[in-house]
DNA sequence: ATGGCTTCAGAATGAAGA
């Protein structure tokens, strides 16, 4: 079973490229973020018309995450509200899930996909920065929540916008002082992974030069000037099943292509795990 | 090069992305 997750910088204009690589790649999920549609203006039935079910939680002109599943999902939700009701967090939590960035629901199998678009952050010690370390931590506090409500695996995917290692980026000088690498982005979501997720792609490449976001200007692509942020992480039942984990630079060279590339995960299905690891109804 | 390039919204001397 794959599982992929993509940036498309508007889900409008790179409508025939999705559907062009969905052709080639027949995922049984595709995660998508910064869509940057209204949900009744999505482009869902031709998606659907590929055998795709489709939810998707999405804004005017900004942020918007989709999810694109070949079976049903249940209990899907979007935002951090629906899960944190707690009074101490659900207004914040409210507040915070005005900028679409969050959806969830579960595969058969009791496999539960969150997929997440981190905020960008602008400049280190912006209004915008404090918000996305304000977002992780409550991003944590929603894991932790899902985490203690239901025995699911969880995987997590999305556009982090954080290089977690310096051999995540191109060129790792003075990162401290870059969005997306500084000290207190990368302790945010450190924080977020302790809760019990593993990179997927670590499982399988210690080495640099895996990227999946390349800047538009300065001919970035062309002289491989990439950064890793787009990740996958799993729960460990799930770390144990990962058999693949590629990013795809094909839609990146393409003309008018996204800025970021998709990144898939293939996962052994349960059916071939001994009886006690096995998922029920699976 | 306090930029470059791309998107959206709507008419900008723009905002935001990363």
């Amino acid at each position: 079973m794959k599982i992929a997750t993509w940036n498309v910088n508007s889900i409008r204009t790179r409508l025939d490229q999705v559907m062009q690589w969905l052709v080639v790649n027949p995922v049984e999920v595709l995660c998508l973020q910064e869509t940057k549609v209204v949900d009744p203006d999505f482009p869902r039935s031709p998606l659907e018309a590929l055998g795709y079910n489709l939810y998707c939680a999405g804004q005017k002109s900004y942020n918007g995450v989709a999810i694109l599943s070949r079976a049903p999902l249940e209990q899907v939700s979007a935002g951090f509200a629906p899960v944190l009701t707690d009074p101490e967090l659900h207004s914040t939590a409210l507040s915070l899930d005005e900028q679409k960035r969050v959806i969830t629901g579960v595969l058969p199998g009791n496999l539960r996909i969150v997929n997440l678009y981190v905020p960008n952050g602008s400049a280190i010690g912006s209004e915008k920065y404090l918000y996305k370390l304000s977002w992780l931590a409550m991003l944590r506090q929603y894991l932790q929540q899902l985490q203690s409500t239901k025995a699911n695996e969880i995987l997590i995917c999305g556009d982090f916008n954080i290089a977690l290692e310096d051999r995540d980026i191109h060129d790792p000088t003075g990162r401290e002082t870059h969005i997306m690498a500084s000290d207190l982005e990368r302790q945010a979501l450190q924080s977020v992974l302790e809760l019990g997720f593993a990179d997927s792609l670590r499982k399988f490449t210690p080495d640099g030069g895996q990227f999946s976001w390349w800047d538009y200007r300065a001919a970035s692509f062309r002289r491989n000037q990439g950064w890793r942020i787009d990740h996958h992480y799993l729960t460990a039942g799930l770390y144990e099943r990962a058999i693949g984990c590629q990013i795809d630079i094909t839609p990146r060279k393409l003309p008018q292509p996204s800025d970021h590339a998709p990144v898939i995960i293939e996962l052994q299905s349960s059916e071939l795990l001994p009886s006690s690891q096995k998922i029920e109804g699976e």
